[in-house]
DNA sequence: GACTAGGCATAGTAACGCTAGGTGTCAAGT
DNA sequence: ACTTGACACCTAGCGTTACTATGCCTAGTC
């Protein structure tokens, strides 16, 4: 997933604030399975996104169970636009290489 | 370019054959620049590839400067459309996960 | 009591391709 | 003659990036 996985972060949190496991999972099922993020992926990614100030995120205890719930901030909205732009000129240029 | 740079080279070499330059020239325009791959990425990728059966090559020399053309064999053909599949089946979960 | 699902975290490493350097030919300019 | 730039190849070493593997904890279920 090298190279785009903050752009799907990104948009997966944009659609709603999640936590990390709920952000693996979306991304997991909106992608019917192609695209499965191990933990290990996840979580240092967050936390890095999150340390660029693109991401903001608060404690919360569900059931027992504690979640960092993350959430886009105007630079990670921002970036994500940015993110957006940059896919669809890779995935132009792509196309227009391999046809 | 991390991931594609297989699926790029073979479909550059399977319009026709070339040399190593004349592979990052041709992606670099068909692409109107937006790929712009150094020789240091090209030549030893080409030389995995043709390690890995999906290249042969031949020296030419032309104008006093030797070229190595590089074509695709048989499994590089196969291996062309089995990137292609993954190409799509990859811009179709990003593009899910991302709208 | 064991196992599965939910949830977070990190150390270590492997994959991958780029940087930066090298060699040499030829043509055009100065 | 000399330099510059395009053409053409090659490689060692490095840096980025994300994945593997593992650990810790809670809650529910078999």
């Amino acid at each position: 997933m090298k190279g785009h996985l903050d752009f799907l972060l990104l948009a997966a949190i944009a659609r709603e604030p999640r936590h990390g496991y709920a952000v693996a999972e979306a991304i997991r099922k909106s992608s019917d399975g192609a695209i499965d993020l191990a933990e290990g992926t996840v979580y240092p990614a967050l936390y890095r996104l999150e340390g660029a100030g693109l991401l903001s995120s608060s404690w919360k205890t569900v059931g027992g169970r504690r979640r960092r719930i993350y959430r886009l901030t105007r630079r990670g909205r921002r970036r994500l636009e940015q993110e957006r732009n940059e896919w669809t000129a890779f995935t132009n240029a792509v196309q227009a290489v391999t046809t």
